[in-house]
DNA sequence: CACCAGGTGGAAC
DNA sequence: GTTCCACATGGT
């Protein structure tokens, strides 16, 4: 079967949180100073520029990484036909970090209401100086709740230079979450979601609600490091989109 | 009007 | 070591 990356999954399914899909049927969206605006038609913005095709990890196997995953179970398998399409972005690493500390206890549409209103302010994503500047009122005021002093202490050990994004970048998996936890509003799961999706650490299999309760349900309660090893991240984002939108579709979660 | 949300820090056992 | 709970705010 034909494999080609799907848009209104990969962008619409979690990871990213400031890409909107126009009437038009074209997706907008920015990273670093650069925007763009695509559609499922006609993807050679993506594939014509070196920017994109990065961004959008389009180099990567993506047929072969599914028929790996396909192997594991039956149920793993449907959520590979399922989910397929969906590809691991390669977000910016400070932007990553700060989008899921603002995910923590907080949903997908309203980290997007709080993340549209950080970028109004400065047009591009705001940088760690920016956040310190706009300081924890400000940031009260944008409607970031008690994650402000989280974001804002974020952004203050990476301008210190307590934390090095560039260092992290270099670091094994356990060291680089060890590092980022030290961030206040930072735990196993933001500290993983930002290797995952900021840093491409494709080995990361961040656990939230519905991950302990499809492991549970799914795979008799073992672990994504397991079962999926170097995959574990995009075996993540299959199983999320699959749980959501197909396998606890019409049913109570708890 | 309750209850929830891609969790975490901190206090209490 | 584990369990409980508050946390701010927009959506349903």
């Amino acid at each position: 079967m034909k494999y080609e990356i799907n848009l209104a999954r990969t962008l619409d399914c979690g990871q990213a949180f400031r890409w909107s899909l126009g009437d038009d049927g074209f997706w907008t969206g920015a990273s670093g100073v650069s925007s763009l605006s695509v559609s499922q038609n006609d993807l050679s913005p993506i594939t014509g520029s070196a920017f994109w095709r990065h961004y959008f990890d389009m180099d990567f196997d993506y047929s072969g990484a599914i028929s790996e995953l396909s192997k594991v179970s039956p149920v793993m398998s449907r959520a590979c036909a399922f989910s397929s399409g969906i590809q691991i972005l390669n977000q910016d690493p400070w932007e990553a970090l700060c989008s899921f500390v603002i995910s923590q206890n907080n949903n997908i549409k309203r980290i997007k209401l709080i993340i549209s209103r950080l970028c109004r302010l400065t047009t591009l994503f705001p940088t760690p100086q920016q956040i310190v500047d706009i300081g924890v009122a400000g940031l009260r005021e944008l409607g970031l709740g008690f994650r402000d002093s989280y974001v804002h202490d974020a952004a203050g050990k990476v301008l210190s230079g307590e934390i090095c994004l560039e260092e992290i970048s270099r670091m094994d998996v356990p060291r680089a979450m060890e590092k980022l936890k030290t961030i206040k509003g930072v735990g196993d799961k933001v500290a993983s979601c930002a290797l995952l999706y900021g840093f491409h650490r494709l080995e990361c299999f961040p656990m939230d609600v519905w991950m302990k309760r499809v492991m549970s349900d799914m795979f008799d309660g073992r672990s994504g490091q397991e079962l999926f090893g170097p995959l574990a991240g995009l075996a993540q984002q299959y199983l999320f989109f699959y749980a959501r939108e197909c396998y606890y579709k019409g049913r109570e979660l708890q």
